[in-house]
Order: structure tokens, then sequence, then C-alpha cells
DNA sequence: GTACTCACG
DNA sequence: GACGTACGTGAGTACG
């Protein structure tokens, strides 16, 4: 056939349509040999062939295409940045299939086309134009309303769902004007769906009444001040401005620069053997058979995979690791091979290689990267020169390495890529690196993070034990580079030649990571825990760790000095009362002089034939003896000097003045954070002496910390969970919980309490949570375990419902392995049918696992949300102490931050799950962290 | 590297 | 009936 023109029938196929139907019409189907989500795919290949099978007769088209949105900034974002910005993020299960959809198209042998920061509403106008004017037709199959103002003159559209056409007289219908005149129509209705603003208060029927009074928008925006009604011609005159640019943004680009002609979209017969290879590469069964038989051959077999071997834990294992097969990426060129392929395959898992594990201080080493299992490269970067083995070594770089920079120039649009989903393993390490190298690394996905929401209180989550246990294969030991102890080397003096094989591996290992836990994900339903609790947390905790909270060296200093000296003092009277000097920070020697010498009773001796000197005998040796009472307090100035006056100060980085923690997500079985490097969460507040350490941590001048701490959470939860009528009114009516426990629990009326009723009360209370026991509560309330026994009975007594909840717990655990949160967290509970005492640590961890653990997601959601809640006000979030809070906020805006970050926090739960006991938080604020509590 | 001790929720 | 017990963490020190 010769050039397009009349006779000539174009159709135009709005494939980004075609997709999100076919995702949102399937379940989440994914491919049986290895779990890739494909239910998006299928469904696509199932339009396209229902497509080609309904194209006969005289209707059917000469020219076709399949047309996608390519970018996610287009000149739209130019003129509004607001555009399309209330949409939502691309589920992550259909990321992958996006390229695999082209890829589909050209199986099918139809013209596919996109065109960088266009979407494919341009490319589909500017062909329908060229199509027209060239006396032809046109046929645009999409039901999106953008594309009516393209109709007519021989273009038409057709919802293929519905299978109905729209022509001149069905816009008219929809937009109560003509096709060209529906672009004025959606200027002033504006359109929710793509955040176009329009005419507040106007929606279509009155703009179609407008445009068709005044005849078009130009003459109703100059002659606005002729509407009568006075509220719609003062928007229209307040709002002119906003009308034409919401113009702007609808009205479609006929005049894309395309790269091809409508003759290059000429219909082809499909190739079978291409077509029905990648129906078998997806292993499309059903639709391969069909599509076979359409096209007279014979259909493909797909090998039935084993129910065995559909484990996807097998299938990465089965490609061995060949390290010698890694690249080494010397230069750009290299680069932009690797680059190429990643926008290919839509995803890629990332790995960086740095001089030091703390990100605040780490350099940028090199950079690995992963398409497809066992085809990964490293970008070395920074590395020096220098032998390993020489004392200084060179600062000159070695060879074979890209400039820096450049590689992050080259980088950076991929890394931030909407569409491209970068995995790691421990990518709030990863992120932070990037960052303080400007690049915002976004969407991402955590092999690690995966791991926990699949695995908690199995195994831990580092590389290493992951590689080992899902993928048969124990990495290259980082050791074997870089050495250990003092003499261990940074990465940057690892030779390349070494270097490139085991980082590219961790790439390697986290894209088959990865490959093995995604469809897990789904088969043990915690995909909403993974992306609701665990995935979003990754960003708002590294922004916090780069925050860091300031603290005041010379405050910590001064203390330091003065708890040497009052240790200097107890020790020569502690040496004194010995009668001979040792090492009072040595508890075997301690024992010794306590229970040898001295001769004390109660002397017990562990399993490593030691006494035990821990504070609990101490105090009961200091009613009697000096002794014990000094070495007690020693012990205390001792821990507060080494672990906080002391080592905090090594903690202050150099450049920033403050201390920056580092949390792990995937630390504690429950779902808790853990600080670390310094730990954060124990700094001491118990005791007068040591709470006056919070006195360092201060806000910057002119801000103030804010402490922002859940009452009583776990309390909360627990009569929320067991359902505890008592205990749910009582926080209803804002009562004080642990009298109002011993008011039920020994008949005594609140008014008047003796304090050691409601303490004895609060220790049970406490002791509900952790799994109580007759033994733990004796010792805890140093009383006879037959009384603390004869406590648990009354309490149980008055409250059943708890009996109930610890019955239930147990035996959910012993049936399932797991216990749960409210909101879907699985804690597996390996152990609960152990015999012995091992069952015993079992259980109590299993009862205290959900309400630990909902308490934790509570938080978690509050964090996650905190970041938009808080948007515009001088204000940050520091640090998480498990039920607490801490922001930096200026002065004046402290009333603002209060409210913001305490609705959220009251509100944390809400909408998936409705608790039955309010969440209260209480707000403190002050110079520092020990005024802000 | 392990045990002990102690700081926090 | 005996056994051994509060839940979850991280860090510093001594010691083999």
């Amino acid at each position: 056939m010769g050039n397009f023109g009349k006779g000539c029938h174009l159709h135009l196929i709005d494939g980004s349509a075609f997709i999100f139907r076919a995702y949102h019409a399937l379940p989440p189907l994914t491919r049986k040999s290895d779990g890739l989500p494909i239910g998006a795919v299928s469904g696509f290949c199932n339009m396209l062939q229902r497509y080609v099978e309904g194209n006969t007769g005289p209707d059917a088209p000469t020219h076709v295409a399949v047309i996608f949105d390519k970018g996610s900034h287009t000149f739209r974002n130019e003129i509004y940045d607001q555009y399309k910005a209330n949409r939502e993020a691309m589920p992550e299960d259909l990321r992958p299939q996006i390229p695999l959809t082209r890829t589909a198209t050209e199986a099918f042998n139809i013209a596919c086309k996109e065109l960088e920061g266009y979407e494919a509403d341009d490319i589909i106008a500017t062909l329908a134009v060229q199509a027209r004017d060239a006396g032809g037709r046109c046929t645009i199959i999409s039901s999106d309303k953008d594309l009516m103002q393209l109709v007519g003159g021989g273009v038409e559209m057709l919802d293929a769902m519905k299978n109905k056409r729209i022509d001149v007289e069905g816009v008219e219908e929809k937009f109560g004007v003509g096709p060209n005149r529906v672009v004025d129509v959606q200027a002033l209705a504006g359109d929710s769906v793509d955040n176009i603003p329009g005419a507040p208060g106007i929606g279509v029927k009155t703009a179609a009444l407008l445009i068709n009074e005044y005849g078009d928008l130009d003459t109703l925006l100059e002659r606005a001040g002729e509407i009568k009604q006075p509220k719609r011609r003062q928007t229209l005159i307040d709002f002119a401005d906003q009308i034409r640019l919401s113009k702007q943004l609808v009205q479609l680009d006929e005049n894309t620069p395309l790269d091809f002609t409508i003759d290059d979209l000429e219909v082809r017969e499909p190739d079978a053997d291409k077509l029905l290879d990648f129906l078998v590469e997806m292993e499309f069964r059903t639709l391969s058979k069909r599509i076979a038989t359409a096209l007279d051959v014979e259909p493909p077999v797909i090998a039935d995979v084993d129910p065995a071997g559909a484990n996807p834990v097998d299938a990465p294992e089965a490609l061995p690791f060949k390290p010698d097969d890694y690249e080494w990426v010397r230069d750009a060129a290299g680069l932009q091979v690797w680059i190429d392929r990643i926008y290919e395959r839509g995803y890629v898992a990332v790995d960086t290689e740095t001089t030091s594990l703390n990100e605040m201080l780490a350099d940028l080493v090199g950079i690995s990267l992963c398409v497809e299992p066992g085809q990964a490269c490293y970008i070395p970067l920074t590395h020096k020169d220098g032998a390993s083995d020489d004392l200084f070594g060179s600062d000159a770089l070695a060879e074979g390495q890209m400039d820096l920079d450049e590689a992050l120039k080259m980088l950076k649009p991929v890394l931030e890529d909407d569409s491209i989903l970068k995995i790691g393993q421990n990518m709030k390490y990863d992120q932070k690196i990037f960052a303080r190298n400007g690049v915002a690394v976004a969407p991402i996905d955590d092999t690690l993070l995966m791991s926990y929401a699949l695995n908690a209180g199995l195994h831990n989550h580092g590389m290493d034990t992951l590689s080992e246990r899902y993928l048969s294969h124990v990495p290259i030991p980082i050791k074997s580079l870089i050495g250990t102890g003092k003499s261990a080397i940074t990465f940057d003096r690892v030779k390349i030649n070494d270097a490139f094989k085991y980082a590219a591996e961790d790439a390697d290992i986290t894209l088959r990571l990865w490959k093995t836990f995604k469809p897990q994900l789904h088969q043990k339903q915690v995909t909403t825990v993974y992306e609701t609790l665990e995935r979003p947390l990754v960003p708002v905790l590294a922004q916090m760790e780069m925050a860091g909270v300031k603290v005041d060296r010379d405050t910590l200093s001064r203390m330091s000095n003065a708890f040497a000296q009052k240790m200097a003092g107890l020790e020569a009277e502690i040496h004194e009362l010995a009668g001979q000097t040792f090492n009072v920070g040595s508890p075997k020697q301690l024992g010794e002089i306590l229970f040898d010498k001295m001769g004390l009773e109660g002397g017990k001796k562990g399993k490593t034939g030691a006494y035990a000197t821990g504070a609990d005998v101490l105090e009961d040796l200091a009613t009697e003896h000096e002794l014990p009472a000094r070495v007690l307090d020693w012990r205390q100035l001792s821990k507060l000097k080494s672990t906080y006056t002391d080592a905090l100060q090594d903690h202050i980085n150099p450049d920033t003045g403050r201390v920056h923690t580092s949390y792990s997500i995937a630390g504690a079985n429950t779902g808790r954070l853990a600080s670390t490097d310094p730990n954060l969460q124990n700094i001491p507040i118990r005791t007068e002496e040591g709470r006056r350490i919070r006195e360092a941590f201060v806000a910057e001048p002119g801000n103030v910390l804010v402490a922002l701490d859940y009452s009583q959470i776990e309390l909360r939860i627990l009569a929320h969970i067991a359902d505890i009528p008592a205990l749910k009114q009582a926080f209803d009516e804002g009562q004080d919980i642990h009298a109002m426990t011993a008011s039920q629990m020994f008949n005594v009326p609140i008014e008047g309490m003796d304090p050691m009723i409601r303490r004895q009360a609060k220790a049970i209370n406490f002791g509900v949570i952790y799994g109580i026991s007759g033994f733990g509560l004796a010792r805890n309330l140093r009383i006879p375990r037959a009384e603390a026994q004869a406590f648990i009975d009354t309490y149980f007594e008055r409250f059943p419902g708890i009996r109930g909840y610890m019955d239930d717990t147990t035996k959910f655990a012993k049936e399932h392995g797991y216990v749960q949160t409210l909101f879907g967290r699985k804690i597996n509970t390996p152990e609960i049918n152990a015999k012995g005492p091992t069952a015993g640590f079992a259980k109590r961890a299993a009862i205290n696992a959900p309400i630990q653990g909902t308490a934790a997601d509570v938080i978690r959601r509050a964090m996650i949300r905190m970041p938009a809640a808080i948007e515009g006000l001088p204000a940050r979030m520091l640090l998480q102490v498990h039920d607490e809070l801490l922001f930096e906020v200026a002065e004046d805006a402290v009333d603002d931050l209060v409210s913001a970050a305490k609705g959220v926090m009251e509100n944390a739960s809400d909408p998936a799950v409705k608790l039955d006991v309010p969440l209260t938080v209480d707000a403190g604020q002050g110079a520092n962290w020990a005024e802000a509590h």
C-alpha cells in the first residue's frame, strides 16, 4: 500500500489505558516459575488479542500503533508544577510489568511508539491530525475524555471495553459542546484526576452553558463582566489566569516531534514464532493455545512447573554465581549500556561501596548494578592507587575509573526516575549515601525489609544470612578484602580487580533475593505490612538520621569530670572497706571479695562459676553492708560516664555538630526500631543524676525541643485486643489506670489509695504485658511467691478477658507458628512448641509480641505520615523512643507543631484499625530534652 | 567472641 | 511434681 491517505484507516491504541485496565481487572497473577508479577501483562495481551480478532470487515485498520507515555516529566509540569501531582504512585507489582507490555506489543508485531517527555495523548493528537489532514480515517481506542477534543473530520474514538464508538454527537453529549470547544469546557471545569484547577465552583454543565453563550473561552473571559450571576462573574474575573493555565494543560500538543510517519504504522501480519515465544516465556497457557489456533500453527507446550519447583526459593538458585563474569565499568560508554538495560527492564538492584559503615562519614567509593541474575557490574569511582600494604598509600586515583561527578550525573535521572524501581539490601544506607551526593533515590524496594515482613523471628535479615538461606550461596566475605580489626583498610584501598567481584556480587544477590521474596509477600499476605509499615519508613528515618540532634559537648564534658571525681572518692572508700585494692569494675573480683573474703550470705554462682553481682543482689546486701551500697553508687556513675557522657562526645559529627544515630528497622522482632551508634533510645531518665544527661540534648538557638509521647499505649492496646470492658472504660474516662486496677483487685476506693497498693497493681499491669508469672512478679515486687501468685489469681478473676487473650494467643502461636499485630504484622514463634524452659520464654514472647508490636506499628504509621503533616512548619522530627517522638521546632511554631503532630499520633491507627480505646499523647517542650519531658 | 551488667520503653 | 521464668533492645567492660 502506498502513502497514507483517502481510504486508509489508522487505529491508535492508548497503551497506558490498556495497562491500567488490565491491571485493575485482574487479580495479582504471578509467573509460576519465578513469581514475576504478570497480571497486567496477561490482561494486556488478552485485550490486544481480542482487538486483533475484531479487526475484520470493511472497518479494519490499514495502519495501527500502540502509544505509550514516557517519562514522568512533560512540558505540562514546566508550566504547572502541580500537574498530576495528586496521582498515586504506581503500584509496586505493576512497575516491572510496564516494559513487558512494550515487548508484548512488539511480539504482536504492532508498532509501539513513545516519545521521551511526551504523554501518549500528545502523540495520539499529532497522528490523528496528520491522518485527518491526509484525508484518511482515524479511530482512537481509548475512553480518556481528554482525547475527545480530537474527534471530528474522520477522527472517532472507540471505548474498547464498552465497544462503543464516540463521534461528534457522543462528545456533545458528554461535554455539551462540540469537540473544538472541549478544551474550553475542560479549562473551566478543571479535572481532579489530573489535578487541573479550572475555575472553582464551575463544573462541566455550567462551563458548557457559558461557552455556548459566549462562543469560546477567550471571548468569555474578555466579557466576563457581563455575566449576570454575581458569584460566577467574580470567579471568572478572579481566576482568569488559572483558567488560561488550565486550558494550556488540557490542550493536546498536535505537533510533537515524531521520528516516524504514519506510513511506518502499516498493519503487519503477526510473526507466529516471535509471538508464541513471548507467550511461552510469560507462561500464558490459555492465550498461547488460543492464538496458535487462530494462526493455524501447533500450540506450544509450556512445561508444567513441578509444585516443589514452583517454590521461588529454588528458582534463582539454579543459576550459579560467577564472580569473574561480572563487569568492571570503566567509562561513560560502558555505563550507558547499563543505563539502557535498566530502562529496558524497569528495575535495577543497586549497592554502594563506601569508606565507612557510618553513612554520615562515609565517602562513596563505587556503585554496583544488577538487572538480571548473574549479570551485574561495578562502577569503581574513587579507589586509590597505592598498594594496600603501604602504610601511607597513595592518594592518587587508580586507573580505570569514571569521574565521580560524571557517573552520578548519568545515574541521577535513573535513580530518581519514578518508573524505575531501585532494589537494595538495606536501602536506607544507600539512600543516605546518595542523598549526601545530591541524588534522591526513589522509588525503592528493600530485600532486608521484605525478609523482615516475611521472616521476623526466624533469623536475622543481613545479606549473608539471606544469601545462605535462600540462595544457598555464601557471599565473598568482606574481610577477605579489607581484613579485620585494627589492620582493616577502607574499601577505597581495595584493588579494583578484587573489589568489582565482591561489589557486583552484592547487587546480584540482592536482585535474586528480591525475585525470591517479592512473590512471597503476596503468598504470605504481608504485602500490606511491607507497603505501609516498612517501605515508606525508609525515607522518613533517613531524614531523621541525617538531621541528627544537637548535643552540647561542654555539658557532657563537665559531667564526665564530676563523675570521675566522685568515682575516685567511692573507689577509695570501697578499697578501704574491702581492706585491699581490686578492680571494682570486675564482677568476678567483686564477687570474690563479697562472698569469699567477706563471707557474705546469698552468693550464687552462675553457669560460668562466677558469683552473680547484679544490682538486685547488691541491693539486698546493701541493707546490711556498706561496701555493696558504695559499689552500686560507683556502678551507676561508671555507667553514666562511660556509656553516656564520654561516649556521646565521640559521636558528635564534626561537620554538623550533632549526633546522628542509626535506626535499624528490622532489628527487633516485634516491629520496634532499634537505635545504634549511638543508641539514643536508652538515654537515662529514671534517676535524677542520669536524667541530667538529657540536659546536653539541646535545640539550636531560636528553637525548642518538643517531646510527644503516647500515654500507656501498650496497656490501651491490651485493653482493646483482650477486650476488657473495665480497662476500656477507665481509658475512656481518662482515669488513673493503675489506681483503677488496684481498686478493682483489692476493693479499695481510688480516693486516698495507699501508694504501695497502686505500685503493686502497676507491676501487675506491666507483668501482664510481659506474660506474667508468679515468680517474675514476686521478684519484681520483692514479695513471697505465693503472695504474688494470689495477686495474679485475683487479677484474672476480675479481668477474665486477660486470661482468655493469653490462652488464645498461645494456642494461635502453637497452631500457626506465628502471632500477629492488629495491623497484620507477623512475628514468627519457632520455639513455641519446644520443651523445657525454652517453651516458657517462647510463650511469654508470643503473648507480648502482638501488644508491643501493635504499639510499634502505631508509631510507625504516625512517623510515616508526619512529614506531610508538618510540611511548611519550621520543624523537624529528630528521634523516636518507642512511644515518643522528639522534634526540634522554631519557638514561634511550637503550638502549630504540637497540634499537627499530636493529631497524627492520636489518629495513627485510622483507618486501618478502629481501636476501642482512645490513644492520647502528652506534650512537653523546653530548651533541652530534660525540660521537654 | 562471650558473659555480665545496666541504660531505656 | 520439678524446672526456671517477667517482654523488647544496645553498649561498655572484663576476661579467656
